[in-house]
DNA sequence: AGTTGGCTTTGATCGAAATCAAATGCGGCA
DNA sequence: TGCCGCATTTGATTTCGATCAAAGCCAACT
């Protein structure tokens, strides 16, 4: 287990950020209060592994603030990003004990963490929580595979538009600020996040990145602030069906 | 909607072949009675597309006999499966009213259906269904992103090792006939259906299926019977680490 | 100011899989 | 028997992204 940080203050469940898109989106204020009683705070720096792919889980855990990812590592090296834990994202499996993947902060995390143990015994008592979970883990799949037909059908361009929609959506969900204009953000991934993201290399990432600059697609301020000027123009270049449901 | 044929006879649970694997596994007697009221049987011909993406859904089943596949299409043909649905799978999504991906019979395929709205109260009533729906499609969500690492870091001889084993397990798992020995298996697919799958062309597979035989890794008798003589052998060529749980 | 180290970009070349094309095998059916 | 349709195999060539290599950028630290 790595290094990490048990948080002083517990913050109150009713001014909780994540608190009608977590795991306890459902809970009345009754079970809310139960949760309340088991959960504690950690965080951690970025760049820190919160858990390696083998380790014991004890725990189970929502983000609260902050980016993770999940990723699975070949023996000779070879990584793929399997998962992108955002704000509100759910780590842990009730019933399994041992952590499939690595999972590693790659900004400032905070998590809302419960022992595996009394969470499960919670969850017998509130079917809240397990509805809550399934149609979670619904959605997960859901993107998954999305995120599957990116790896096996996609072409390098195209996988870089759909990663900067992806970005995009999720970034305009959370700060809710769907003015029409330019739409503007900051990735959250180094260019090598982006290959084991996307299943490229990370020369290939930048290339495809500088191409889509060239074409006028996106502007770059620095290495990270991405101005999109014209979003059904990225959307085209995905290669999916025009507009899924923007902002859906 | 495709042509289906409802099929005459009610099997009993207590005979249901899947019985103690699908969404109904955790149902007690009781539980099962409710469910039995509902369910009603249809069958499709190989081949035959059951659901289109962008239908609507108003059922959910699981696979009692048979082969089916979950594939996303792209507006210039290009397609990827992203689910392959063997007995006891469960195909729908409660709350959800159109279908995201197309549903096609590989084989023969008799399911178990439920109408959305009855099978949604019930699942209120008895959370054995919920609990165990959510055990399978946290497992799903395993699975997906095992495939992800094969889809976006794999070479095109891994990826053939790795669907053989899979198979093999699934078939050993079924029929479970863990003789130590040589392994055998039917090919559920065809070759477009393995490069679908897979995220190739179907030249590629056949090349590399190929290449498998000459190198004796594998031994085929016609297009689609394999004989696997060495079962760590095929696993080596895999890319994973060594034996991962073997027929866990 | 200068150095260090991490991240990123760009260039040159290589290679695995895609694409284009043709042939083979095989079961069904007239 | 011979023809048709379909799945599969095999061959020739191309191409996209990987690999190998070098340089640029920038913030942090001395």
């Amino acid at each position: 287990m790595a290094v990490q940080e048990t948080h002083p203050l517990q913050l109150e469940c009713g001014n909780c950020p994540i608190r009608h898109r977590a795991v306890c989106a459902r809970c009345e204020t009754d079970e809310l209060e139960l949760l309340n009683g088991i959960k504690y705070y950690r965080t951690y720096e970025a760049g820190q592994t919160l858990i390696w792919s083998g380790d014991q889980m004890d725990f189970v855990a929502s983000v609260v603030e902050g980016i993770a990812t999940l990723t699975q590592t070949m023996e000779d090296g070879r990584t793929q990003m399997v998962g992108l834990l955002l704000p509100s994202d759910f780590v842990g499996r009730p019933g399994r004990d041992h952590a499939p993947y690595d999972v590693t902060a790659t900004t400032q995390v905070t998590m809302c963490c419960f022992r595996k143990k009394p969470f499960e015994e919670l969850m017998q008592k509130t079917p809240h929580i397990g509805q809550r979970l399934l149609e979670m883990t619904l959605d997960e799949l859901d993107a998954a595979r999305e995120w599957m037909l990116l790896l096996g059908r996609k072409t390098a361009r195209e996988k870089i538009a759909s990663l900067l929609t992806i970005i995009a959506r999720r970034d305009a969900s959370l700060k809710l600020n769907a003015s029409s204009g330019q739409i503007v953000f900051d990735l959250p991934l180094t260019r090598e996040a982006m290959a084991d993201y996307l299943g490229l290399t990370l020369e290939t990432v930048s290339r495809q990145i500088s191409a889509l600059k060239k074409g006028g697609v996106i502007q770059l301020e620095g290495k990270r602030h991405v101005v999109v000027p014209d979003f059904e123009r990225l959307l085209e270049e995905t290669g999916d069906d025009a507009d899924g449901g923007m902002f859906g």
